[in-house]
DNA sequence: TCTATTTCTAAGCAAATGCTTAGAAATAAA
DNA sequence: TTTATTTCTAAGCATTTGCTTAGAAATAGA
């Protein structure tokens, strides 16, 4: 019995999540959140609490948009190459209309380390683990490879997909490609 | 014929560096540094210009602390077997009292992006180049590799070490040697 | 010792930050 | 239509931000 939010929650939050994944946590203030996700701060607050809200909920919907190529992943059954694709799947993935995004994910550890929020911090080394899970059961597939080179060639990939994430903001289309053919000549 | 200066510029601009190194560029407050640098904000200001002016001169003292491990590179002559010692010296250059820190261009690189400022941006990728083209050198010293090899094997390798720069930050020790280790493997 | 010049301390500035709130506007149910 | 309840607008809160400044303290040279 009463009026009608004007806006959708899910909507407004993919707004937020593309201000905070070009311009990171701290460079993003409320009132560029209002701007961009088109309501005022005091639907801000009352949907999602606070600042740190917006963004758990910002880092939960990124890990939805990019289930669409880990899905890809998840489902290949030819190893190695499977992975490669998802390294090029990423660049695709990243790309802004003017590029060079990264990975919000990464963008975040890396800057808010150990300082930022426990919540928050938690969520981003889950997803951590999580991709790092499933380059290794993509590695499995290979059954030459014992259980000791899949947990080596795991963190190799997963730090791989790290450097990745960063390069893709300021290297070329031909320089990224270099690493990816160079990363995959050996597993 | 007046006072002089009660403390030594490249002294406080060293415990800034610490500082901005730690927290990022803008988790670092002009207040954190006055306190970390132990001078008042009017000596700040008048010794360096402004919180930017502060941070350039600690890229360049950063510059001028990891000279003492790109020089080691820059003097060896055993081709990728300097590269990958580099590579763990970087890891104990980067170690902290409580670890962590990751590389101070790499960091201020992922924060700032193209929203930093341009004189600082500029230092930051000039930086990085540098440390580009003292890995193709080391590259060229095997007579096998082609110009092309020469060219791939330096865009992956300085991608690496971005995804080292991070990974310093979050993985263990085991983990990040597991990388290197799997990363040469493809020279 | 005197004085011109600099450095220092500490207070203060406007603007921006995350967040709150009073009251107007809207609306589902009675 | 009335009313209870919610959402909305817009002003405002204390705190922090980068930076400035007035005046006290120190000191090199006369």
């Amino acid at each position: 019995m009463a009026r009608s939010k004007q806006y959708n929650e899910e909507e407004v939050i993919e707004k937020a999540m593309g201000l905070f994944w070009r311009n990171g946590y701290e460079n993003t203030s409320v009132r560029m959140l209002e701007k961009e996700m088109g309501i005022n701060q005091f639907s801000i607050y009352s949907s999602f609490g606070s600042k740190n809200g917006v963004f758990l909920e910002c880092i939960k919907a990124y890990k939805k948009k990019i289930h669409r190529i880990t899905e890809i992943l998840e489902k290949s059954n030819n190893g190695v190459a499977g992975i490669k694709q998802y390294f090029y799947d990423f660049l695709e993935f990243s790309k802004d209309d003017n590029g060079k995004k990264g990975c919000l994910v990464t963008n975040t550890v890396n800057e808010l380390g150990e300082h930022g929020d426990p919540i928050i911090m938690t969520e981003l080394k889950s997803f951590f683990n999580e991709i790092k899970t499933l380059l290794a059961n993509s590695l499995k597939q290979d059954k030459n490879k014992t259980q000791e080179t899949i947990e080596k060639q795991a963190n190799y990939l997963a730090t791989s997909m790290l450097g990745l994430s960063l390069a893709s903001k300021i290297l070329s289309g031909e320089q990224l490609e270099d690493f990816i053919e160079t990363a995959f000549i050996n597993l």
